[in-house]
DNA sequence: GAATGCGAAGGCAGG
DNA sequence: CTTCGCATTC
């Protein structure tokens, strides 16, 4: 058997054309479960055996750490040698890496550090603060979202006009000043390192030549998740010689929320002059009705590139509905479901809940733990997040660069050192007046004489301490560094006497910080130790790497991170108006689609079976409320879907309490209870949300499906009970 | 200046 | 139900 056929033979018709497309531009229309990564992983092997392409010459992008490390491990098991020269990575990581090999044409010192969300966002509450903004008038998080929306655009606080809007003007001064802090402190956030890229690219025509000419083939996954300024990327470096190669489902698009566009891969034909497109709609996953239930549903979207999925594998079971009473209920029942299955043979791993929103985990967690299961929640905080690690973590931070002033405050008073709020804000005023970084505002301050002796000598002791840890780190190894930062700044006495219960897993954690630290610093590759350890905590989850991997538990996630997942059983959980589509998309079409593709995307995980559950009423922030089940329950063709909901006690509930809602029958003769559909002459149906018996006035609420939410007076309102 | 306690506010998804 | 900012007390 020659090469070839080795790299093509396992593949159907459709996947060997995408394969072995023309070198311009192709896109891959690529349904969920098809053979995506398979795709990509051949098309690179392909190029390199039998066209003769150079690793070197190749780059592939993926969206996440795991997509990236899965496509080099099944790319070199298909190849006879190492493909260490080719560039395969995030976004994110690509751009960093470009940066780093730049830095001077980015205008950033070599060690430049970067930020996570929550930094970013501590830095623009302090120039909120700064500018005496009401918190409650402009809300720090709202900054944050419209700089990053901007930047996810290509757009600089300089390319706002902020004439006319009074919001776009503070925005605008916000945006300024968070700039000028971030470029001083030699910082950068998550889409400045992509915008950043992008600018040194355009600006700089030798370099941008440079990798122009040496990219033959850019390689794409998840297209559809590109923003603007990625697919600014994509189309500068492929000019050259077109080689771009898109994989990507514009129906599995499901982040437009942090910049993505669908219409970069609606639009590919258009901007891709020439290009090639192929469908791959032969799914290998899934049975024939659970894809028919994803098929009808997607229908439903207007704009698609149009696709439908078949199998030649057989129908399989019907997809199974249960609605709750309570999400405790909802918890309960998918319990009791994955201990039958378990009965049946079913192993724990091969079963997934998912749901819309992290806080969901909860209940679950509770239930599986009461029943023994084994279980593992992904996508929660990050190992890199914990507290303990990122005040660790800004240490390093100020030691290779002390201008750092997220880091800086996060740890100036850490462990506490008497210098408090005062202190800082003097250190703060100073920065502001002079634009300068809060280090070099200490040092300012401690030679002049304004501070009083005490200040002035805790400050001193201070930067004493950061520049000690630098003076040491010059002669250690990375891992001995993170353990002299530890120790010398004895962060487990902080964390023993803020929570002993939990100093011992925080001294683990920081334990296992040095573990990684050993682990970067042996894949070195010339790079400065430090930087590459500190990019690496930023832009790495290490979530995989532990010894879960071979645990029997059951899968607990969001719908977003289960994409590119699959399961024999998946649980579909909280299917409920308001959470899922979630009530901030209800009511634009667009954003509703993209609650609707990422039901498409949770329907497609699974391989055997499916559980659709929602609850009739759910505690949320304390309170009970009361939703519909979710409109794409409705969009399914019911004769897929087996409902073994326990039939509706009809029982009406007071306002007051709703948790009694069904062991009270306290209110004879009422018309209506909680969740019942009824009829409005003026309003069209509806749900009863709420009933109010107090009062002169007995009151119901309920919810239209055209009008939204009402409040009745129940004496004239005209209602009919449906039911 | 630090520790503690209180009330209010915010609460979707992730690199 | 949590987290966060703020005020009170030590």
């Amino acid at each position: 058997m020659n090469q070839n056929t080795d790299i093509l033979t396992s593949l159907n018709p459709e996947q060997a054309d995408a394969v072995t497309a023309n070198n311009g531009p192709v896109l891959i229309l690529a349904g969920a479960g098809s053979g995506k990564t398979r795709v990509l992983v051949h098309r690179i092997a392909w190029l390199i055996q039998q066209q003769q392409v150079a690793p070197h010459d190749i780059l592939a992008v993926t969206f996440t750490n795991k997509a990236a490390k899965e496509m080099r491990v099944r790319i070199e098991s298909l190849l006879p040698f190492s493909i260490a020269g080719m560039w395969v990575g995030t976004f994110h990581g690509l751009a960093n890496r470009l940066l780093r090999a730049h830095y001077q044409q980015a205008k950033l010192p070599q060690t430049f550090q970067i930020l996570d969300s929550a930094d970013q966002l501590q830095m623009i509450k302090r120039i909120c603060k700064d500018l005496e903004l009401d918190p409650k008038k402009w809300p720090p998080k709202q900054f944050q979202w419209m700089i990053s929306d901007h930047k996810e655009r290509g757009l600089r606080a300089r390319h706002v006009n902020p004439e006319g809007d009074y919001q776009l003007q503070k925005m605008h001064t916000v945006y300024q000043q968070y700039e000028e802090t971030c470029q001083r402190a030699g910082v950068v956030d998550f889409s400045e390192l992509l915008l950043k890229a992008h600018e040194v690219l355009l600006e700089n025509p030798t370099i941008l030549e440079h990798y122009q000419q040496r990219f033959k083939h850019i390689l794409v996954d998840e297209f559809q998740d590109t923003n603007k300024i990625q697919y600014a990327w994509l189309q500068l470096l492929s000019s050259q010689h077109k080689g771009i190669f898109a994989v990507g489902d514009d129906d599995q698009s499901i982040y437009g929320w942090r910049g993505a566009e669908v219409e970069n891969i609606r639009n590919f034909s258009n901007e891709f002059p020439n290009a090639q497109m192929v469908k791959l709609e032969q799914n290998y996953r899934s049975t024939s009705n659970i894809l028919n239930a994803a098929n009808a549903l997607i229908e439903n979207n207007a704009q698609r590139l149009g696709k439908k999925l078949w199998t030649d594998s057989g129908e399989g079971d019907r997809i199974t509905l249960y609605g709750a009473f309570n999400e405790i209920d909802e918890a309960e029942y998918v319990i009791k479901q994955i201990n039958r299955l378990a009965r049946d043979g079913v192993r724990h791993d091969n079963v997934a809940i998912l749901y819309r929103s992290n806080a969901q985990s909860r209940l679950f967690e509770e239930q599986l733990m009461r029943s023994n299961i084994d279980y593992k929640v992904y996508g929660g905080l990050r190992f890199f997040d914990r507290k303990e690690i990122k005040d660790a973590l800004a240490y390093l931070r100020l030691i290779a660069n002390p201008h750092d002033d997220a880091a800086l405050t996060r740890i100036i008073n850490r462990p506490t050192r008497g210098i408090g709020a005062k202190c800082i804000t003097s250190v703060q005023a100073r920065a502001n007046a002079e634009g300068i970084t809060l280090w070099q505002a200490i040092e300012t301050l401690t030679k002049g004489t304004e501070l009083t002796a005490r200040t002035a000598y805790v400050l001193i002791k201070f930067t004493q301490l950061i520049e000690s840890l630098q003076q040491q780190s010059t002669t250690l190894s990375l891992e001995d560094m993170v353990t002299n930062v530890v120790e010398t700044v004895e962060l487990h006495t902080l964390y023993e006497k803020e929570a002993p219960e939990s100093a011992a897993t925080r001294r683990e954690n920081l334990i296992e910080l040095g573990n990684a630290a050993a682990q970067v610093s042996s894949e070195l590759d010339g790079e400065d130790p430090l930087s590459t350890f500190l990019a690496y905590t930023a832009l790495e989850s290490s979530e995989e790497d532990d010894e879960t991997a071979d645990r029997n538990c059951v899968q607990l996630m969001t719908l977003h991170s289960a994409k590119g997942l699959e399961f024999p059983v998946v649980f579909l959980t909280g299917m409920e108006e308001g959470l899922f589509p979630h009530s901030r998309s209800m009511d634009d079409p667009d954003q509703l689609e993209e609650e609707r593709r990422l039901c498409y995307v949770g329907i497609t995980r699974a391989m055997q079976q499916l559980f659709l559950t929602h609850a009739h009423v759910r505690r949320m922030f304390g309170e009970a409320k009361y939703s519909m089940r979710s409109q794409f329950i409705e969009e399914m063709p019911e004769e897929l879907i087996t409902d073994v909901s326990l039939p509706a006690k009809p029982k009406a509930a007071p306002i007051s309490e709703p948790t009694s809602l069904f062991d009270e029958p306290d209110m004879e003769g009422m018309p209506f209870y909680l969740g019942q559909h009824v009829a409005h002459s003026k309003f069209g149906e509806g749900v009863v949300l709420n009933i109010d018996m107090q009062g002169v006035h007995p009151k119901v609420e309920i919810n239209f499906n055209d009008v939204g939410n009402k409040l009745l007076n129940m004496e004239y309102a005209k209602l009919t009970p449906l039911e």
